[in-house]
DNA sequence: TAGTTTATTAGAATGATTCTAATTTAACTT
DNA sequence: AAGTTAAATTAGAATCATTCTAATAAACTA
């Protein structure tokens, strides 16, 4: 897990992904990964990049997010048709999901549990289980 | 319920959803609901139409769908990004979703329980809670 | 440093979905 | 049944997130 406390070697995890430290990766994962849990889509990375004076294309904020992906570092979600939202948190936990303001929250993982599931076709194996608990009528403020 | 055993009137169906009749909508009800549980994509729901010799235009394919699902007739599920599937069985069940073909197949609701929640912000109420059950390298083919 | 590979980028392309505005149809009223 | 009105259908344009292309730039290796 990565926190605050402890410095972040970004050009370290950048490079056990197989990717090269680049300035706009670097920046990206600062971004991403320094203060903790987020959840963003490609246009919100984007714009923050570019309104903290970091010119970024947004081709490469895609890249980038699919190769994180790609290397376990985030995880993608899919709660509206039409946008993806890649999470920092790749551990096993699900999701609430607040449709008037668009935000999502953490549930921890432990408080779903999923019992006896059909039998897969041979050579079939789960990937991964997607939770989404909508609400509706919250603003997600807590 | 809606089964092949007992005729459904597909008018009775409409005007009940607050829609007139139209040829178009009975056309795609019955397509809908008169063979059981399906999963379908507004595209596929169109072509199928064109195949069976009845024209109707994509944008009132898209209509119908919403105009069903708002009425409680259809649920509509997200399990890609950029595409929606349409759900003609609005019972408490999860999916079982085969990433190579893209089929959706239904889970039983009681195979799933979810235990305690976080608090949820005042006025805030669940909507629905999606499960997705991710898989892959299977065909799909039971 | 020179050569090689990988990354970035602007802008075009894609594809599902939505919108617009004109035409047609269904339902309702004489 | 004909006339009237509200609702529905439609072709095609527009949107918008995402992906692609192909040219330039930066990172690595020898
Ligand atoms: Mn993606
Ligand atoms: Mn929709
Ligand atoms: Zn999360
Ligand atoms: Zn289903």
């Amino acid at each position: 897990m990565h926190n605050a406390v402890e410095a972040i070697d970004f050009a370290e995890l950048v490079r056990k992904a197989g990717l090269r430290p680049t300035r706009q990766r670097l920046s990206l994962a600062r971004q991403l990964f320094l203060n903790g849990d987020r959840h963003v889509t490609a246009e919100q990375l984007h714009s923050e990049s570019l309104g903290q004076g970091f010119g970024v294309s947004l081709a490469t904020v895609y890249n980038t997010l699919h190769q994180f992906t790609t290397a376990g570092l985030l995880r993608e979600l899919v709660v509206d048709a039409g946008r993806s939202y890649f999470d920092t948190n790749v551990s096993a936990h699900h999701h609430l999901y607040f449709e008037d303001s668009g935000e999502l929250r953490d549930v921890p993982g432990d408080n779903v549990t999923i019992g006896d599931l059909p039998a897969l076709p041979d050579g079939a194996e789960i990937s991964r289980v997607d939770i989404i608990i909508r609400v509706k009528n919250g603003d997600g403020t807590s």
